[in-house]
DNA sequence: GTTATATTTGTATAAATATGCAACGACCTA
DNA sequence: TAGGTCGTTGCATATTTATACAAATATAAC
């Protein structure tokens, strides 16, 4: 229904440039822009299109589109601001980045000589960490955190 | 305080590898973990973390970490031709593809945020996937499929 | 056209989440 | 010790969001 497209593109657009930090806010908005719509539909078109809300500094909370990165304000120089997380599975350690860190953050780890760590290869943003089978993951992650100190507030 | 990290930690962990779809969900995962919390202050934790609440196709909604916030996950159907193969090794998948065809096959599969894929990496006709350690893979098997439909063709 | 079937929407309400406020405890300093 | 500040929490509740249901609207088949 070309309606219902048309809306979704106002949604889409105001969500986009502004930082709407409620449904009856945006409903609003969406009234200035000649958009008539109820709370409840408003609700399933944003789970329609995978709108998320997530925490926002200022506003309290934000709608967010999907495929929008969230970028901190604030760049850190501190490389290990760049993990997100750290998972294993079996003999593998998996440590997620953000996109293009991965190489970057492998170098220090290679550098470790670590007996636990065999090797890693890294991706863009997948930095896989082949660890030695009886490993102690324990052991692992006291190495990581002292190069990158950082990584203590994701684990 | 220290309580308080012990548990962001466990919030996070479980937030990572399961489908939760409300506070109250949580609430009772966290009692299982032997975390005792109110509502209130899980929502202070949340949205102290960032975590974002975004749509899902099974569960309605979910709870994600930040950094890993929700991305399309409907795909142009015809890339998936260029899959040849997909097969198993312990925790780890093989997708094999054309020649050059690895990277844009893993972004889609990134972009799921399944909690059975820790993580890919994609060289040239390769993608790996890093499996949970208990993972189905006829489950894997389903979201692939869903994402790449002319998948089923070679399976 | 008519009828059947599916999709979209609003209303009312349930469900989920955020937050003001008071209370508690940890840690100061005098 | 008493008194002060600061961070954390639970309770109660306000706010916000999701959804069951029925009505309206579109879509398709005849």
């Amino acid at each position: 229904m070309n309606q219902k497209t048309q809306r979704f593109a106002t949604i889409r657009k105001i969500i986009r440039n502004e930082l709407i930090s409620s449904q009856e806010e945006l409903i609003a908005r969406l009234r200035e822009c000649g958009v008539e719509i109820t709370q409840s539909t408003l609700s399933r078109d944003l789970k329609y299109m995978n709108v998320a809300k997530v925490p926002h500094k200022e506003k309290g909370y934000i709608y967010v589109l999907p495929n929008t990165v969230q970028h901190d304000a604030n760049v850190s120089s501190n490389i290990s601001d760049n993990i997100t997380s750290l998972t294993f599975s079996g003999n593998l350690g998996v440590l997620k980045t953000k996109s293009g860190y991965a190489s970057a953050i492998s170098v220090p780890i290679d550098n470790l000589d670590s007996p636990d760590i065999l090797g890693t290869i890294a991706g863009d943003n997948t930095v896989l960490l082949i660890l030695r089978e009886d490993a102690n993951r324990s052991h692992i992650i006291e190495s990581l955190v002292r190069i990158f100190p950082m990584m203590s507030n994701i684990l």
